[in-house]
DNA sequence: TTGAAAGCGCTAACAC
DNA sequence: GTGTTAGCGCTTTCAA
């Protein structure tokens, strides 16, 4: 019984090159001795590592966690770990993620994207690359149509009758945030509404500062009667500035959402909002990559649709 | 300039056996060429792979998510990678661990127990491997004073002058509940108060299931005052089946929540819950993983205290 | 159908 | 101080 006997059999490369007994064998000692192929060996010598790395700028949004599970449950099904990378801020990310791809510590890297990817970083890397919900020029992307779920809200908002439409948009450097203003502003104009500079603020995704950022809004002299958030978490904080000024969703206030985590069903009313299926996300990353791994040419899909979910936060304005 | 002297070099492990000159020779080399060493090389020949797993049930649980952000970011500074495991349902994750650690691809294993921990099971895996809010026998293990967060919720309860005190349990078998649980009842024995089988409900982490748990609890015919809750999670269950039947929080019945999760200040009111330091225990899990793998004994630490936050969902019961 | 042997890229013991 | 060399455990020719 030798090395490459056993090598054979152990990576079912055995059809018609091992008899069957020998087989048995082989499968029974390595059973008996609980004998597990070194991953590092295997990996050193076939220079694939069965991991991908998935880097994210926060775990701990729902919206992230969700896709990180779908992303972890679909790679194992295809036998692969996920490494996490939490990107925290835009600066410590990339040596970290540079050094684990260089050192072929992994295959490839699923990248949500923190801007607009710099390019020769990504050659540099020399790993596979999938960015997901931002263009990049040189790697696969997974794209929502992030535009149509903005628009929808919108449109939400102009059919109930609201002209006065503020906007508390996500202080985050992401083309994604960039388009959902530009929905904003663009659905606005195009219905002959005038965009005021009073009608727009900005915020982290810190409840604090969310919550005082959307009391701005709420304290203009002429306040709107509806806000678009880029972002669940940011309508938490209009929904909480609200009760502090006993101002009444929807009666005097409609608000809307961006991503439909958890929380949308947990606020009293219910948050109408713009659903991102973020675990489906997570596991269509992990194809796509995968996909490029092992060299299959795949056709660029087009943008995930993002329906609009109503829910109990919007109504027609007060009189 | 040979491979040794290179290794040397990189490896930090020059000081008093390279000239500086040729040190400098190399670094600058190193970095004209782009070398990174190759993980798995340096993996087969080391026998570490500076990689750790995290094996939890639910990533998409706040309470796990800032967990794996804490250890994530900790063990980046301890120069290790994190390797996600979500275990999902029990079932699942054993055979997948098991295979990753018995084959070297992690050095260990920080192991979020579903379960007093098969201690065969855990040998077998041949690596070391952390517990976290579980008692293990021959593994390290991270304890929360569960029991003293528990009893101070009950306490406080009972302080306010409840004494018709419901209990919602998570169905899922753990260790960490029962302690929940047994507190919940203690505590009113103590106190000299009955417990009443209409008074305790469980419910899966799904909040249909727990707003009709909830409701239960709220329809007995002389319905509790106060509830005390396993999980933030099912916690809202509560204020959605209160609202329901237009019972008010705290004036009616008031409610303590377990975890502290960013949802627990989402709540109108906010929620008076036991808080867990979810970051700060992926902290620890990571260090005492660590300290294990590089053979450093650790004295076993005291349980974690966990503090009661009060907030506005708990009063005195109405009259 | 099975075995022998080379070599993936690194580290560490040892020789120079 | 620097170079030579063996070997980590596997896969994969190639020879028997």
């Amino acid at each position: 019984v030798s090395q490459s006997t056993v090598s054979l059999v152990l990576s079912g490369k055995s059809s018609g090159r091992v008899t069957a007994g020998t087989e048995e064998l082989v499968r029974r000692a390595a059973q008996e001795l609980g004998y597990r192929p070194n991953a590092a060996a295997r990996t050193l010598r076939s220079g694939r590592t069965q991991t991908v790395a998935l880097v994210v700028p926060n775990v701990a949004h729902p919206y992230f966690a969700s896709m990180l599970l779908g992303a972890e449950r679909r790679a194992r099904e295809k036998e692969h770990a996920v490494m996490l990378v939490d990107a925290a801020d835009d600066h410590v990310w990339r040596p970290a993620m540079a050094a684990t791809l260089a050192s072929r510590a992994v295959d490839g890297c699923i990248f949500y994207s923190a801007e607009p990817v710099n390019e020769t970083f990504l050659h540099t890397l020399g790993r596979h690359v999938v960015v997901v919900e931002a263009h990049a020029k040189d790697a696969p992307s997974l794209l929502l149509d992030i535009d149509g779920g903005a628009t929808a809200a919108m449109q939400h908002l102009l059919a109930l009758g609201h002209t006065r439409i503020a906007h508390l948009g996500a202080a985050y450097p992401k083309e994604t945030f960039r388009l959902r203003f530009s929905a904003y502003r663009r659905i606005l104009r195009q219905a002959g509404i005038r965009v005021r500079d009073a009608y727009m603020a900005q915020s982290h995704f810190a409840l604090p500062e969310a919550r005082t950022a959307a009391g701005q809004l709420l304290d203009v002299s002429l306040p709107p009667t509806a806000i678009f958030c880029d972002d669940d978490l940011l309508a938490v904080g209009v929904y909480k500035a609200a009760r502090d000024r006993s101002i009444r969703i929807p009666d005097d206030i409609s608000v809307v959402g961006f991503d439909d985590i958890d929380i949308a069903q947990v606020l009293e009313p219910e948050l109408t909002t713009v659903t991102l299926p973020a675990e489906q996300i997570g596991e269509a990353a992990i194809d796509l990559l995968l996909a490029a791994i092992e060299g299959r040419e795949q056709a660029p899909a087009s943008p995930i649709p993002l329906p609009l979910t109503i829910r109990r936060s919007t109504s027609r304005p007060p009189q």
